[in-house]
DNA sequence: AAAGATTGATGCTTCAATCTTT
DNA sequence: AAAGATTGAAGCATCAATCTTT
């Protein structure tokens, strides 16, 4: 596609160089979150976000955590995260129960079926992760991935980057 | 979660410098994939799939793509393309054709419709792409982030990657 | 028979509406 | 009334099965 000259809201088009690295970037993006689903649903029978909420519960203190931290902790909506604990309490992985205090909060819980789950599933997945990224880059280059990642994670969302460590730029 | 001794298939655990970076990328593409889905979805009615097979379709010659090309170029597999270019038919900004040759083949052409389409989005879509990836980064963080995405893209398909720029590592 | 493409069923995500508790 | 969480409906992706053409 070529740039139009739109008098509605003048944009800047992409340099050469910039387009390729947008579109390898992009590359990414569709073709990394699948690879790893792909591994997690053949070996472990979960998604990747069913792992990610089970993996935020077991380091959670008790392995407690309010519906709504889990949501922030695991990046999806309350509904989404609503959807996903409802299957994992189906699979006796995780519990609910409502907890005193302002609002309507509840707590989930992991089980330890759940413990046990998470603890079995994640040497699959970790060693997914080293063959995709972390063993294919140079430790410089995944240096600055994650830098990258996290200053484009913070431009999406300011407040949801607290448990990472902080893009220095 | 802490490793466990599993003497089934040794797997290393990763360091805590190379966990922070796992963790910062798969911030990204638990966020970044949402937010263009949102952006194009709200603005353009479409969703990130359908948007780049419009693009493709626009780049080739004469706007015509078998079918099974376009598949590569827009990364998504043959059902997920019948399914999105049966959407991009019907809103008539795409037509098909079979194509004398061996096989099934099907070429796919973008209609002036469609072209007027893309056309008309793209603004938008780049606007996006600077406000959360290209202007938010150093030239040289982008320049590196788009070599580990075109090594980790290898690394999980190490023939789809013709049309991106080569990793030299 | 084999490659290319499509179809239908199933499952997950999203969105809007709803319910509950303070 | 407002925050927190859930629900159901609609849309898209994935998977397996099927159809078509050489």
């Amino acid at each position: 596609v070529t740039p139009r000259t739109d008098a509605t809201q003048e944009v800047a088009w992409l340099s050469d160089a910039q387009l390729a690295e947008w579109r390898s970037l992009v590359a990414l993006i569709m073709t990394l979150p699948p690879a790893l689903d792909a591994q997690l649903k053949r070996d472990a029978g979960l998604n990747s976000f069913e792992y990610h909420v089970l993996a935020a519960l077991s380091e959670a203190p008790e392995r407690w955590l309010l519906m709504s931290d889990l949501a922030a902790l695991a990046q999806g909506s309350p509904s989404r995260l609503s959807h996903a604990v409802g299957r994992l309490e189906q699979a006796g992985w995780v519990v609910r129960r409502s907890c005193p205090g302002a609002g309507r909060r509840i707590e989930a819980h992991l089980t330890d079926e759940g413990l046990r789950k998470i603890e079995d599933e994640s040497p699959g997945h970790v060693r997914e992760a080293r063959r995709l990224v972390v063993d294919a880059l140079t430790p410089e280059q995944l240096a600055a991935l994650g830098e990258a990642a996290r200053i484009i994670v913070d431009a999406i969302e300011p407040r949801c980057t607290e448990h990472l460590p902080p893009p220095d730029r």
